[in-house]
DNA sequence: CCTACCGATCGGTAGG
DNA sequence: CCTACCGATCGGTAGG
């Protein structure tokens, strides 16, 4: 039985990202050590650097693997909605499960990361730019589609809207991390559900 | 002319834990090294460590100095104002002031150090949980008072907008350190001014 | 307040 | 993928 090629190579790499994301959530992008990530997954040090070749290579493939991870708990199931009103509600609960269900230790990836990075020029921070432009983006349009549909209340400017769904979201999750209150959650599902006017 | 008691020391306290907490809203409580505040303040590392004893001691004597500009910046400005709807719009506005004209270079203080200390149980996640608190007490009493002034639109939850506007304020303060974006600011301002009503 | 130092941990390299 | 190591930086100490 041939040894595929790269397999094992691409099976700890897996289990490296994986570990990578979680413990940037609690510890930071510059948190993220080789040797914490090498002790949480039995590796050495310099098999873990290997695989990436430097300390931001890896912290770009935590994004990664955030990325994939938020895709799949987050966008793909609100896809089964349908556009405009339906799709931008399952988008917001489904992010506030996400917090809630602890997917990530320290909460989502992305408003961990952002908090931390904001204030620090450097290609990781354009990284997290972009991937918060396409958040915001999918909630602004599904926002236009819900106006032109007649879903929202008379006046609403969609690109508003979807910067305050994003801001409580946010909010929600940092306080939710910092007070480990599930009350804090549900007020904000509560309070957007009324904002969308449903 | 006799030298006062303890105010070289003094002095140089109040010196250190100004960069302290400035030093923090980028670095973050963890990464607010003794070497980084003794090189900011042109003093040794020891003599900075002799001043608090441990990092765990800087870093909450920058905690008491941030609530302290906080108290100056955006709580003492709007007690002014008069208790209710007025009060909680002029501390949302100084709020947002606060973050937008950069008083530390990462934002706010609280926020920035929220979403990193949140996920780590221990003294400083505790401090901060308290000093949460007592802004969003602050928040919900202004919005009773304004409830029961008939101020706000029928039915609103005083502790639920409380709990909505510190979401919004949150997230408004990550996301325009993220974008450097001052319309970030300007449009949660807007939603705040539209949600109290006035 | 200083210099000089400690052991631990960091990112990264050499060599296999 | 490993062991063994490098120079830099960390929190903290000794001694003054």
């Amino acid at each position: 039985m041939p040894r595929r090629v790269r397999s094992d190579g691409e099976r700890s790499r897996k289990v490296i990202v994986d570990a990578a994301a979680r413990i940037a959530t609690v510890e930071g992008l510059e948190g993220l050590s080789i040797a914490r990530v090498a002790a949480a997954t039995g590796m050495s040090k310099s098999g873990v650097f290997g695989l990436f070749g430097s300390k931001q290579e890896l912290q770009m493939a935590a994004i990664d693997e955030a990325r994939s991870v938020f895709v799949d708990q987050v966008v793909r199931p609100a896809l089964q909605a349908s556009e405009g009103i339906e799709r931008l509600s399952a988008l917001c609960d489904g992010f506030l499960d996400y917090v809630r269900e602890r997917v990530f230790p320290g909460g989502c990836f992305f408003a961990s990361v952002a908090a931390e990075i904001g204030p620090r020029p450097g290609e990781l921070r354009d990284r997290i730019r972009e991937e918060q432009k396409l958040w915001v983006g999918l909630l602004t349009e599904n926002a236009q589609r819900a106006r032109k549909a007649g879903q929202l209340p008379a006046g609403t400017d969609p690109r508003q809207l979807a910067l305050e769904l994003s801001a409580m979201l946010t909010g929600a999750d940092i306080a939710f991390l910092l007070h480990e209150d599930p009350r804090i959650i549900e007020g904000v599902r509560k309070a957007i559900r009324e904002r969308v006017g449903r």
